[in-house]
DNA sequence: GTCCATGTTCTTTA
DNA sequence: CTAAAGAACATGGA
């Protein structure tokens, strides 16, 4: 899936087309995307107005005129589009959002949301905030609060890392090259990292998720943002996916093991086991 | 047919 | 009790 860069990608590609605009019409291809189960969404959205669209974590947070709110989680294969009317519909098409903007016009553009797999969805908050479950923002995240979160637990750093309650938006692919970037073996227990691990492993996550949002996200397979492009920044990895490859730093071999069942690459050289 | 995949949540185990 | 590991979800590509 799209993690936070990808997801702000999508988020800063969408917000200054569809803010304004009056959402027509409703096209809601299947119900079991909807939590809670069972609300009648188009009903909710038909004649609203798009207030305000942000990222928290990896969810799109969407904003109504009547400060009703929504969000779209991506999920692992999860797409958020803006389409012209009349283009191809793809199979797994889920929700189509019809907007027309404040000038009265007809229907200029439509909101998709498509999810083969169907791990993300749409959640309703009404006018709950869009915080429940989860830790800080890692690019405005201090050292201080990285070493509160991690002092508690013995996990390994690498599982702390994709813990949502612990940091939010961070997954797969980007704990493992902040691991990388911070030297930081990612079997390390988070209690036992020193106040300069923790301080190299701020540092790192900030850059990398720069980089990687500057580069419009990573694509491995399903991620498009709402342009239907694919991210540039998978060619600048530096450990994941890359097993066996030389390490870029060191020319190592890159490691890979199975972490909490998930793939999990290092550079045994350039992030030894403490 | 097999294995694997950017995520989250529920269940089982220790 | 809690923490951590494992399974499940659904689809498709290699």
């Amino acid at each position: 899936m799209p993690e936070l860069p990808e997801v702000q990608t999508v988020v800063s590609n969408i917000t200054p087309r569809v803010v304004g605009s009056r959402v027509r019409k409703v096209q809601l291809n299947r119900t079991d995307i909807l939590t809670p189960a069972g609300i009648n969404l188009p009903a909710l959205l038909t004649g609203r107005t798009i207030t305000n669209v942000a990222r928290r974590a990896k969810r799109i947070v969407v904003t109504l005129d009547n400060a009703n709110r929504f969000y779209i989680h991506l999920g692992m294969s999860g797409q958020l589009t803006l389409a012209t009317k009349g283009s191809e519909i793809k199979k797994h098409t889920h929700l189509i959002l019809h907007l027309a903007n404040g000038n009265g016009l007809r229907d200029t553009i439509e909101l998709r949301f498509r999810d083969p797999r169907r791990f993300g969805g749409v959640f309703w908050l009404g006018r709950d905030s869009a915080d429940t479950g989860l830790g800080p923002e890692p690019l405005t995240l201090r050292p201080a609060a990285l070493a509160r979160a991690l002092a508690h637990t013995r996990r390994p750093i690498k599982s702390a890392l994709l813990d949502q309650t612990v940091i939010a938006g961070l997954g797969n692919i980007y704990a493992d090259e902040c691991l990388f970037l911070a030297g930081v073996h990612p079997l390390t227990p988070s209690n036992v990292l020193t106040p300069g691990q923790i301080g190299r492993l701020n540092r790192a996550i900030k850059q990398t998720l720069r980089r990687a949002i500057a580069a419009r996200g990573s694509t491995l397979r399903d991620y498009v943002d709402a342009d239907n492009k694919p991210g540039k920044y998978r060619s600048k990895h530096n450990v994941y996916g890359r097993e066996g490859k030389p390490c870029t730093k060191c020319k190592s071999a890159i490691t890979r093991i199975v972490l909490t069942g998930r793939s999990t690459c290092f550079c045994p050289h350039c992030q030894p086991q403490s």
